[in-house]
DNA sequence: GCACTTATGTACTAACTAGTACGTTAGTAA
DNA sequence: TTACTAACGTACTAGTTAGTACATAAGTGC
């Protein structure tokens, strides 16, 4: 009598809501694999900590690789969807440079774990996106928000003739990925966590700066 | 009698040589391990490229684990080692900053192992490197280089007041490391090699003029 | 040439892990 | 209400993998 028997715990029987299933196991495998890699993530523990079982997933997604197929998707499906979001409408182009520096900053801050898949799937030499057809082919809205920039920059003189949208781009996203994907070794070393809040003001200006300089003729 | 007997392959009976054996144990595992994760690393695998036995492995290295701890320590050191060698004499503070640069973009594209292995530690949150002892109080010469070159510059008005040695070096790792590091996503995304040789020189005097540009006064 | 330590090889195991065979229930359309 | 399909759960397996027990040979000191 020590032994209740376990409540119910979402209604009686099963609730069946397979879209709320492939969403509840993308959302866990999300977390299992930034933490983990994909070697390290275990299809049992993303199971375990959804309110349905290892069947679903190979039911859903095939297989740990499709699954983690998956992730990448949501992931990057994600972040550009918040690219398509930005706005430096108004502002001159060394300003609005300035402005999509920061945010992207920000961005990355604030999501850890796309920076981390980043990196987990760089260690595997972006071979699962390279398959994906949903991703291989994918254009970032943000590079057109920088061409733009850099044109209207151009034209008025505030912007350097030479300045080019995949260089900018790689430039601000260098930046915002060391600070996170390279926080705990860089922390470790050199004793600075990179993600102090009491510097994010600091790091967060910095790359504003560090962009505007570069850009200006 | 169409069963040859297998030549000895390294002259007769075992050669103990200890020395060689960690060394060569080794040499394949950095490779194995900045290849495929940890978790995705064999240690089958890499007794199986030695000419030694995965009995070796536990024998002096105690474990996987032990085993990836050693090769941290040894390309760390491997850095730490070429770092002293930077040679930035004679030569102005802009000017010394600008070689210092580029000479780390050159290292880093050189030694894309190191930086894959770091990739991986910060997937696994540094707690490997901050387990070791060797490692986790190891300061790396680098800074004391840029620090110098700082003061000198600060002094004679040629690099702003507030530079900071920490951050010149987090500049520049930064934009070296994310070519290496994220090579491969960026190419499947923007269909652009940061390695491609023919682009090595831009991408080399780029990392120069940014740090020169954010340090000018 | 003998005792002892270090280095090495072979063969094995316990535990883990991705994936599956098989059965069952909930909803749906007729 | 019945036949059917999509969604789900349980229990299992085959293969892998880190790690070990045990035996043995190569040097070393005397």
């Amino acid at each position: 009598m020590q032994d209740p028997p376990p409540p119910a715990p979402y209604g009686s029987g099963r609730a069946r809501d397979p879209v709320r299933t492939q969403a509840e196991i993308i959302e866990v495998a999300v977390r299992e694999f930034a933490d983990q890699g994909y070697s390290g993530a275990r299809v049992d523990r993303i199971a375990e900590r959804t309110r349905t079982t290892k069947r679903m997933i190979y039911y859903y997604f095939g297989g740990k690789e499709g699954l983690y197929t998956a992730v990448l998707e949501h992931v990057y499906s994600g972040i550009r969807q918040r690219e398509q979001a930005l706005d430096v409408a108004g502002l001159s182009p060394i300003d609005a440079i300035r402005r999509l520096a920061e945010l992207t900053y920000d961005h990355h801050v604030a999501h850890p774990d796309f920076i981390r898949l980043v990196s987990i799937e760089n260690t595997h030499r972006a071979e699962h996106l390279a398959k994906s057809e949903a991703l291989s082919n994918l254009r970032m809205p943000v590079l057109d928000l920088i061409a733009g920039i850099l044109e209207k920059g151009r034209a008025d003189g505030t912007i350097r003739a030479d300045a080019d949208a995949v260089d900018v781009h790689m430039l601000v996203s260098s930046y915002c990925v060391f600070a996170v994907a390279n926080r705990h070794t860089f922390a470790t070393i050199f004793a600075r966590d990179l993600l102090d809040p009491e510097r994010r003001g600091h790091y967060r200006s910095m790359v504003g700066e560090l962009l505007v300089r570069y850009l200006t003729p």
